[in-house]
DNA sequence: ACGGTTGGTTCGATGAACGAACTCTTTGCG
DNA sequence: CGCAAAGAGTTCGTTCATCGAACCAACCGT
C-alpha cells in the first residue's frame, strides 16, 4: 500500500485509526492474533507475509500498544493482543461480515457462536439467543458452509483455524 | 500502501474485503461518501488525495459495485454509495469509534444521533434511547467535544462537515 | 557435536503513490 | 458572443514501500 502511515492531519478519528491499522497486512495480523496466532513463523505461514514486513509491523504495533511481546518457550517471544488491540475486534468482525455477505458464493465462511449459550453472535456483537454483548473470550469461531476445507499445502495453522476454537486461545 | 490488491488466496472473507477496501485512501473515500461528499474536487479538497489516485480508486469502487456514477449538474458526474457500499458503514463506525477511544485526547470527535428520537447511536449501531437498529439515513452526525474547529485553510468541505448533518445527505 | 527449527536481517528489483504541471470541457459573467 | 475561471481528469518523473529470496544467529532435541 505504500501507506506513508500519515494521511493529512485530519480531524477525523478514523484517519488516526487508519494510520495505525490501515497499512497492508496490519489488520490481518490483528485478526490472526484474535484467532490465537502468536508466533512469528505462524504469522508467516498463515498470511504469506514477507518476513521483513512482518518484523516491521509487529514492532510498530507493539510501539502503539496494540500488541505486546510476551516470553514464549525458551527465549522466544510471542505476540499477544493488549486490551487496546482487542478493541479492534468490532472492526475485524464488521469487515469479515461484509466480505462474507458479498464475496462468499458458497455461504459464510466463519460463524461466531456464544460459548455456553450456543447462540450465534450477530453483526453488532450481540448474541442472537441470549441478547448479551458477547466478549471476545466467550466467542467460539466455527467454520461456516462457505469455508473451503483446508488443503495440506496451506499449512497446519490453516488446518487448526478450520476447526471450531475459542478466540484468543493460543493455537499452539 | 503498495497494496497489490491481492493477498494470498486465503479462505477468510476479511481478505476479500480488504482486497476491495484495504488500499490506502479507499475507506476514507467511503467515509466521505457516507458523510455526503459526492464530487471529485470535494474528495480532493477534503482528503488531500492525489488526483490520479482518486481517479483510480473511484473507477475501481464503481467496478466493484461500491459506488455508482450518477449525473450531476451539467455534464458532471457525481459518486454515490450503492447498497453494497452503504453496507460498509459498520466498518467505518467501528474504526472511528476505536480511533475516538484511543486517539482523541480532547474527547470524541464525532457523535452519531438517532434523528427524531435524539438518542445517541452506540457502537453496535443501535440507539441508546429507543434501542432500535438505526439505519444510515436516520443518523445525524454531530461534532463531539474533541473535534477541533475547522480552520479556513481546511477548505469549505471540512467546514460543512463540522456542523450537524444527516448522513448520506449531499453536501452541495 | 550437529542438523533442524525459530526468529529474524539484508539486499536488489519492482511497482505504487506522490505531487506538480498540463489538458480539455463546462460554467459564469459582462 | 468573448473571456476568464473552475471542474474533472491525465501525464510524468521522483521517491519510497513492498516483495521475495537469501543469509545469519541463536536455540533445541538427540
Amino acid at each position: 500500500m505504500g501507506l506513508p502511515r500519515e494521511y493529512t492531519n485530519q480531524a477525523c478519528s478514523m484517519v488516526r485509526a487508519l494510520e495505525i491499522v490501515g497499512e497492508r497486512w496490519t489488520l490481518l495480523i490483528v485478526r490472526d492474533a484474535v484467532f490465537g496466532v502468536r508466533r512469528f513463523s505462524d504469522f508467516v505461514e498463515h498470511l504469506g507475509i514477507p518476513r521483513a514486513v512482518l518484523t516491521e509491523r509487529l514492532e510498530f504495533l507493539i510501539g502503539e500498544g496494540v500488541l505486546e511481546r510476551v516470553p514464549g518457550p525458551g527465549k522466544r517471544s510471542e505476540y499477544e493482543l493488549t486490551a487496546k488491540g482487542r478493541g479492534l475486534w468490532p472492526v475485524v468482525r464488521a469487515l469479515s461480515a461484509w466480505g462474507d455477505e458479498h464475496y462468499a458464493p458458497g455461504g459464510r465462511r466463519r460463524v461466531f457462536v456464544h460459548a455456553g449459550c450456543e447462540g450465534e453472535v450477530a453483526q453488532p456483537g450481540t448474541c442472537l439467543r441470549c441478547g448479551a454483548e458477547v466478549p471476545l473470550a466467550e466467542t467460539v469461531m466455527t467454520p461456516g458452509p462457505g469455508l473451503a476445507p483446508p488443503s495440506p499445502e496451506d499449512g497446519q495453522v490453516s488446518a487448526l483455524l478450520a476447526r471450531p476454537r475459542h478466540l484468543l486461545q493460543p493455537v499452539h
